[in-house]
DNA sequence: ACCGTAATGCAATACTATTGCATTTGCTCT
DNA sequence: AGAGCAAATGCAATAGTATTGCATTACGGT
């Protein structure tokens, strides 16, 4: 099943309308080849002579973000769709400096000595973000 | 020692200059009760009747960041002093969701353990960013 | 096919960030 | 103390990112 299909499936379940606008989204972030930006998609969508409001792009990532269909890259800006879907555990990215490649994984060992760190110091911890920099095999 | 003594020292031992407007930025974001924006800094310090560019602060706060005298916060945006100072390995953050206070902390093992993942995918990890959310001991 | 509500489009606006160039200033050397 | 130089700042312009409110549209259940 295809990024598409499956968050398709999960706005339905979840009660949400499966909308054009929120298709086109979902189609342009499977497009791309990396991070985009709201105004990235705006601009896709619009090149293949189509509609779409860039305010209803933010909303619709808002929703897709909350869902874990797509991810905001922090340290680069702009947004992906999930790689791992369904896997457990936070999702955590690898970005090389080199050539800005992204590799999405999960690890629910990591997640647990996080817990256990932030527990130490009187947190209750919920989610972890980490974006680890370096560089991929290639570049190295 | 001060953050902002202690700043002024590591400029100084890495041959930048130890300028007015440098200065402005780091008493204004000592005095910080949280992440500030480049423009929140502009107000601070105009409140005081002094005269601060805006680019500038950017501009300052890069150089801050860059030697890790000053971290931004990506979960929530804004920039805040770093507590740890010499503290060896990457800096991380604890964000309390209920009252969004901010703890910073180190963990070498943590490092060593994230860039072992990322070795077994492949990548040679160099900097581990990490926001954890969560809830402080007051919140909870 | 209709209806109600969720979602979108539009307009306005605020915040965040960057670039180039002329001018100033901190620091070193005498 | 003063001169000179490179680094840093100020200014102007501009691009990118993000949010809000309200009128209108359209999805999906009946």
């Amino acid at each position: 099943m295809s990024f598409v299909e499956y968050s398709i499936k999960v706005l339905r379940s979840r009660g949400y309308k499966v909308t054009r606008p929120r298709k086109q989204v979902l189609e342009a972030i499977e497009k791309a080849a990396g991070p985009v930006s709201p105004y990235d998609i705006e601009r896709m969508v619009q090149q293949q002579g189509e509609h779409l409001d860039p305010v209803t792009v933010y909303r619709v990532i808002n929703l897709l973000c909350s869902l874990t269909l797509v991810h905001k890259v922090l340290s680069r800006g702009g947004f992906v769709k999930c790689d791992l879907l369904e896997e457990p555990g936070c999702h955590r990215f690898l970005v090389c400096r080199g050539c800005g490649i992204l590799q999405e994984f999960a690890d629910e060992a990591l997640c647990r000595q996080e817990s256990q760190i932030a527990q130490r110091l009187g947190f209750q911890a919920e989610h972890h973000l980490t974006e680890s920099s370096g560089l991929c095999q290639r570049c190295r």
